[in-house]
DNA sequence: GAGCACAATATTGTATACAACTGTGGTGAC
DNA sequence: GTCACCACAGTTGTATACAATATTGTGCTC
């Protein structure tokens, strides 16, 4: 199913395509890496893809510009960001910063439905895996991140997180190493184990290895280029 | 100086009032609590009064309302964002959260030019109380902070601490208890001291308690109203 | 044939026009 | 007198038209 059949599909049921769905439309498709860092989207385009008027495009556009899965550039037009290797490192500190701490948390406050919610999204995550959906696992592998700090109830942190995540996903699409997410899989139980158990320690301890883990499978290459329009040609 | 002024004068010289300059001058008034949380910022008004069109002014709500200074009702319009309690205690718990290792890292890497700044900037700070303008006066007290985020040299982390700030601008207007400033200016000092001097962890820590003391002067009503209607006509 | 200037094209930025919705005030029925 | 309903005014949501800017292609000069 393609997204402009999503479109009509609500347009159908008498939803219209409005400015958040085609955030989440793009968000997904970034995030899948359907969506490659440094693709033009150009509003034209868009807006024909979403059957919609180049206003809607714009707000969305702008949206995920501010959430930083986007840049704008004035009078060029938006493109898919391309975090350079000096904000990746950057944003694995905060990750390490802020998602220990707050699976401590959410280990302290996890119901037993919460638990559940999560077995269930590893349990999807597999199965995409099996399909070798590759890009969906991808996504739901980020997602889990998202659900343990939603469960810590902390709409704040939990929000940066999110922000976090989602320009991860632009990170591994640039710099990863490995091809196999088996260590994933396996850290990912471990954690929600240890979650289901109310162990925030073991939780917060383990968070943050999965999160060196991941850190150590990135490859940054050293090169500092700042590279705004030079590397842009040379490295599309 | 009024904020029209401040932007016919812009156009004199050739830089018209764009959708940045509307986001900083919004930004500023609430920070200086010129805009008390819940007012209601009307799209025709704001366009009469910077001189330009909806389109903009649209754009720049949307940007406050991402930064959650705003809040967007649709079919409503824009109101200035009324922090709850309980978000409240998010926002702080996210500072005590990042603040501190950030602290430490700035202290880490401030050089000598980094510290002037900062200096400087307390006695702006000090100026600004001198001819009692508290309002300015808490703008900078928060700037503080963003400073020596930025000094740490982590964009990403910065930028979280610039919207907790931010926020934590309309925690103070709704639910500030304390008069006086002045155990601030006393915190800030020792603090800037700390950063000079590349003690890390003094820094860390007198940033923590900074962060404590801050808190507490802050009174969180118990009453976790939701009230998201209800409590916007009873509290106004 | 290489390099540059200029025109044509395409895309973004902004303003405006129109549609849809909300809230209010008034009128009528009960 | 009170309640329900309807019409109107005002505001927001969306689409489109126009202006400004970047990009591309062409032809001229050297």
């Amino acid at each position: 199913m393609s997204t402009h059949d999503a479109a009509a599909a609500l347009v159908g049921r008498g939803t219209s395509p409005s400015g958040d769905f085609v955030v989440a439309a793009l968000s997904r498709a970034i995030h899948e890496h359907r969506l490659a860092p440094g693709t033009k989207l150009g509003e034209g385009d868009l807006a024909e893809i979403y059957g919609t008027s180049r206003t809607i495009i714009r707000a969305a556009l702008q949206s995920l510009a501010h959430s930083q899965l986007v840049e704008i550039r004035r009078n060029r037009g938006a493109f898919v960001a391309k975090p350079t290797p000096k904000e990746a490192r950057e944003i694995f500190e905060a990750r390490e910063l802020l998602e220990p701490r707050t699976a401590h948390m959410a280990a302290q406050k996890a119901t037993q439905a919460d638990v559940a919610l999560l077995r269930a999204h590893i349990a999807q995550e597999h199965e995409a895996l099996a399909q070798s959906d590759s890009g969906r696992a991808l996504y739901l592998s980020g997602q889990l991140h998202v659900h343990i700090a939603r469960i810590a109830d902390q709409t704040t942190i939990s929000g940066f997180i999110e922000h976090l995540i989602a320009r991860s996903s632009l990170i591994v699409a640039l710099y990863w190493k490995r091809e196999s997410a088996l260590c994933e899989r396996h850290a990912h139980h471990s954690l929600v184990d240890a979650i289901a158990a109310n162990e925030a320690e073991t939780a917060e301890a383990l968070m943050r290895s999965h999160l060196v883990d991941l850190h150590s499978s990135i490859e940054l290459p050293k090169s500092h280029d700042v590279g705004a329009t030079l590397k842009e040609i040379l490295g599309s």
